[in-house]
DNA sequence: TATAATGAAGGTCAAAGAACGTCAAGGCAA
DNA sequence: TTGCCTTGACGTTCTTTGACCTTCATTATA
């Protein structure tokens, strides 16, 4: 087990833990810089070990003054790695609101998020053909589910992503 | 927070709040001089940052005593107007993105409501092609803004403590 | 009095720099 | 020999700067 990838794995999880943090934000660089191995290296170990399943979610920005964010979900029930896994494939809309109501009931999220996300992922709203139109679906239930679980993301306002968007 | 466009935003959001004003004159090589930088480095973050999409307007004048003017709109006159006039057309992230700033700022939606649309609109959760993806978005966008404007007249303050309103 | 010169703003744009991401190819271990 | 690791070359995004341009008010000049 003396792989690198698991080494920046316990490292980072261990920054977590001394600093008692649901959020951590490092660069890349300095990872690598310290682990004295390609950067890459790190975007691997997030890809493989900080994923939503495993309870994280990462942000990143380029550029100047760049950083990986780190967030950790908030409690990781069995019924949540379900759901995560069922929004891995395509959903109804009646599936998806069903499950939207359970995070509703179990407090996960108000009255109106769940209006808002269901909102979205009707079918009118999406009005796409049929085979996609559930996998957009799901995709888009994963993402909101992702922010409710989250707890607390900042993701917007002065510390978000910015600038022109020719990629749309 | 290490860049220097963030911290220049930072500081001009900070003049704006500290003053409860929504309009702002200012000179470009002043702001510059403060942060030690180019001006054009200043003319940088305003077209970045301080844009109509973030409820924003930008007017300067040239030569002698010119001067930056930025004003900050004020979301409920013509808001509901021009959200829904934009998202009658495709929409790219950032200027979806950018209105959710505004109605965040004018507490037409908490924090967390920003952060479920913005993740439900990024493109690597809609995933797919270009030409109807932003088409895509912006009904999303204006489906999340009907409930959201519909919630502002029902209760009044939508601003309220992120996440702790299971009922709501 | 008109006009020209001057200096004081801010604007534009392209290039360089600073991060992070992607991907394919090779390495290594069970 | 299959499935992770690991690397490096190359790509994208965002920032920062500097050289050069335009606009405007003021002052000097014909």
């Amino acid at each position: 087990m003396a792989n690198l990838a698991d080494q920046i794995e316990a490292y980072l999880v261990s920054l977590f833990e001394s600093g008692d943090v649901y959020e951590l934000e490092v660069q890349r660089v300095e990872i690598a810089r310290f682990f004295a191995c390609a950067p890459s290296q790190v975007t691997y170990v997030l890809a493989t070990r900080f994923t939503p399943e495993r309870g994280y979610l990462v942000y990143s920005r380029r550029g100047g003054g760049g950083f990986v964010r780190i967030t950790r979900l908030a409690a990781q029930t069995q019924f949540l790695a379900d759901m995560l896994e069922a929004t891995g494939h395509p959903l109804t809309q009646t599936q998806a609101a069903s499950y939207l109501d359970w995070m509703r009931r179990e407090g996960l999220c108000s009255a109106r998020e769940g209006d808002i996300v269901r909102a979205m992922i009707d079918r009118e709203t999406l009005s796409l053909p049929l085979p996609g139109r559930d996998q957009v679906r799901s995709r888009l239930l994963r993402a909101a589910c992702l922010v409710l679980l989250a707890g607390t993301v900042r993701n917007g306002g002065p510390e978000g992503p910015v600038g022109s968007d020719p990629e749309g």
